[in-house]
DNA sequence: TTCTAATGTAATGTT
DNA sequence: AACATTACATTAGT
């Protein structure tokens, strides 16, 4: 006698979900675990729910509860894609987003409001796994330097033991406690999206997704939080080929990107305990061993920041000299297990020069990590279909971009990969050295709003050190063609086939953080 | 190769305090509901689980997902104890029984708002087997009436082709659409709790338990409802030889009751199958058969509450004349299988006066129910020790009794059992019959918040007839002894000794709606 | 399987 | 809007 319970106004607003559940109900289950779902199309329904008017509060609000309305992927992916662009917008922008996924617009609002709420929770989270600053994550630290250089503050980390202000820098924060000891300058690449062969990984928030590097520990580091796991991709200066910047257009709302080719895979590392906040190194993780197949990446973002990041960081002593250098830790780092990138604050950057000067001495005792070489080297594609994609482009067109491309390249000797038609190298070409922008430019209305001043950290400004030279600035530019290495197949230590990854496809730039498809849950891990 | 994925900070923050929450925190899900929990005292490992690592698409949420801890019978006793006082307690609410049952905060309210969850999914589940309003089965109706009288509301139905208004009073509802035709009124007993013999049913929301009275029908209803399963159990007025108010405490915050002396038993229905919304009569389904073995029924809740409905229980016609229109009925309805009570909205009805007199002219042909006559019958009682409980003390204590007790008794004449030392036969007295608060008392707070709106039911007010009298009116009165029938073992149609029910001890007070025990639920139940 | 603890997120309500 | 909470929908553990 099954009644008919839905009864929509036709005017449906498609909201249609194709597939919607057919109501199967059996006479069991308890409210959790529904079955019947009959995807609504909106059925506006104003029931009064009399009740409030009743109440002694006057007369409320009636309205019963809003039918609850799952937003689509596709909705999600729009969403996401404004939410990347503006956390914050405003009611127009709403509005006009609400009619893009055809949305009301409250709806457009709470979800912009809950979501503004997830991020800070994950900050949130994330900071309240600290025992004390020490102890902060890497990955931690890296969001509240992102956060930091996004805001044009500082950060003050109050835990119990360790409390006083984080100095920051324009793009690079100072982590360690005060800089007479033990301090680490990280700096931040500010990108929008992370693209390795046919997958990217689009930014939505700071801790979503960060690349940084060391001056002093001489690598490059990805960090690529998930819900509660975090990731990171990490690689040594001396991987790196050839680095060059690649913004087909000047304009800041269009995406440039600096591209990084690599002569070696870089190394991955997984922390699923957020109680200890390490990582272990883990087999690639990328869906179809992208990172390791592919060796060009390619971080995006605007090409004006991006093109002062990559100045600043290719006038590094350390990248410069990285494959000196690299010769040097390999030879000082017998043992391939004895260093690990993934210690927080490792001891040995003691090596390095501790002044503010962006360019401290190097120090390279990176060793290999994982348990043998395999992972750790890249491989000459065969078999395996070479992609193509936006960012990864055959050729690089000099012709439309506005603004200027810098290559910087270097054999990787001993690479076991073949360097295939680079002829590119470029020696960096240190350019200015020094700050131009000591003064910070506090904006606090920049970045997502996210105040953290709740939290155990809080804003400040204090330069510590400032490189980056003016958005004018050029370079020599030259793009390599570009085309990405890719290995058929071949096994890393840790992975197989299935393991895909925090990236997405191509196509769906912006649905990063969407559920995964229940047929994706289930391939062989753990051996 | 399994990875080493646990690794446990060597501190292992055993977290042992037994008592406190630790409130570990693990990592979960979004900002929204704070999940956290890491209960004390169990190896709080987390398990990554990598599988979830794999997904194609973007991530796969590690998924910390938190350890499943199974509550406990001991935690879940108090968990109920406190869902029957608020099944929607306060944060701080929520901390103390958190405390109370050594479970985290998180666990708690998690345990609460899927308790809650179940609640809404009985009376959503109950509804939705209804093909039209016409159909809704009276368990609900009854539901959706003390939900009205709760909320001081009425009801709406929307169903397709049954739309409309359901008026409602003070404490009745009518049903069955315009007052015109057949209109069934329905008054309820605001009960917490029904006490029969040894045994007590706790109500823990409306739905769980009520307890109503059709003056038309002249019958006494109760309705049961336990996961899945309904129940009821019903009986006619004339059944009824005395009814009196026992409540020793005038403050609302005590229990009062109102006691119901049997002259016969009442008969038992059950709705295993929620499809059809429709009643099967089946043996007593209470434990020790106590509903048949116990002639004394205790209605228990707010006696000041109690006290009115009372009254207007005892002031209608067909409860006065209950004995008189029994003969009339048995010998109109010559065969007992003619009518049911379980059918809905009985055509019989219209043999009641229709207008909104709480009153009406009273029919009275219903027929007995069941195979036999032996179930409907009282026995005398032997072997089984008698109980004494509080709610049948042997003597009413008129002198504690700040608020009065009312008595109305009638010697059954052809009951089968034998009245035993009973001599308080009092004619009922009607008291004023009429209106003291036309005038609804809304309260919004009342009831446990279940917002009934987005059901098929909505509320309005409607006052259409109500009666009581004035909380300080008084009946004569005088409390017999109280003394339980009780028959030590005699076979029911249709149930075994085996056959356990929704009834707690009377010792564990509020688990009632705790799991039956399997072994309750596969007696031979529609023979 | 069932039941239900836990998760994820849309919607509410309050300030 | 932030934030705390609830309802609701789903997943997943036993």
């Amino acid at each position: 006698m099954a009644i008919e319970m839905e009864h929509h106004s036709p005017l449906a607003n498609v909201n249609q979900a194709p597939a919607s559940a057919s109501e199967g109900d059996a006479a069991s289950p308890p409210p959790f675990t529904r079955r019947s779902s009959a995807r609504p199309s909106s059925g506006n329904h104003s029931q009064p729910n009399l009740k409030r008017l009743l109440g002694r509060r006057v007369f409320a609000q009636p309205q019963k509860r809003q039918k609850r309305r799952r937003v689509t992927p596709d909705q999600l992916t729009i969403l996401e894609e404004e939410f990347c662009k503006n956390a914050k917008p405003t009611a127009a922008n709403r509005e006009r987003i609400a009619d893009e996924v055809n949305m009301t617009k409250q709806s457009v609002q709470i979800w912009f409001q809950n979501r503004r709420a997830k991020v800070k929770w994950w900050a949130k989270k994330n900071l309240e796994t600290c025992a004390d600053f020490n102890s902060i994550p890497e990955y931690v630290k890296a969001y509240m330097a992102l956060e930091a250089t996004e805001t044009g503050n500082g950060l003050v980390c109050d835990y119990p033991g360790r409390a006083g202000l984080i100095p920051v820098s324009h793009n690079s924060v100072l982590f360690g406690g005060n800089q007479a000891e033990g301090t680490v300058l990280t700096h931040h690449l500010t990108c929008r999206s992370l693209r390795i062969g046919k997958w990217i990984r689009v930014r939505q928030h700071s801790i979503d997704l960060s690349v940084s590097y060391s001056p002093q520990e001489c690598t490059m580091t990805y960090y690529i939080n998930n819900e509660q796991a975090r990731y990171k991709v990490e690689y040594p200066f001396w991987h790196i080929k050839n680095i060059w910047l690649e913004n087909r257009d000047s304009d800041p709302n269009t995406m440039g990107g600096i591209v990084i080719e690599l002569n070696r895979a870089p190394f991955f590392f997984t922390d699923l305990s957020s109680e200890t906040g390490s990582f272990y190194e883990v087999g690639d993780f990328t869906e179809d061993l992208q990172a390791t197949q592919c060796n060009l990446h390619r971080i995006e973002g605007n090409p004006t920041v991006l093109a002062n990041q990559l100045a600043e960081l290719v006038s590094l002593d350390s990248f410069i000299n990285r494959h000196i250098l690299q010769h040097y830790a390999t030879a000082v780092a017998g043992d391939p297990h004895t260093l690990s990138l993934s210690a927080p604050v490792s001891a040995i950057t003691q090596l390095g020069s501790q002044h503010n000067d962006p360019q401290p001495r190097v120090n390279m005792l990176q060793g290999h990590w994982g348990v043998g070489q395999t992972h750790s080297s890249w491989h000459q594609p065969h078999g395996h279909r070479r992609q193509r994609s936006r960012s990864v482009p055959d050729t690089v067109d000099l012709t439309t971009s506005r603004n200027q491309s810098t290559l910087l390249s270097y054999d990787q000797p001993q690479g076991e990969m073949k360097p295939h038609h680079n002829e590119n190298k470029y020696a960096p070409v240190p350019q200015q050295s020094n700050d131009l922008r000591r003064n910070l430019r506090i904006d606090t209305d920049a970045g997502f709003g996210l105040d953290m001043s709740q939290y155990p950290v809080l804003a400040t400004a204090t330069p510590l050190s400032d490189f980056s030279f003016s958005p004018t600035g050029t370079y020599q530019s030259q793009g390599p063609e570009g085309e990405p290495l890719s290995a058929a197949s071949f096994g890393t230590p840790y992975c197989n086939g299935a393991f895909g990854f925090p990236m997405v496809d191509t196509e769906s730039s912006c649905a990063a953080i969407s559920p995964i498809p229940p047929n994706a849950s289930s391939g062989p891990f753990v051996a």
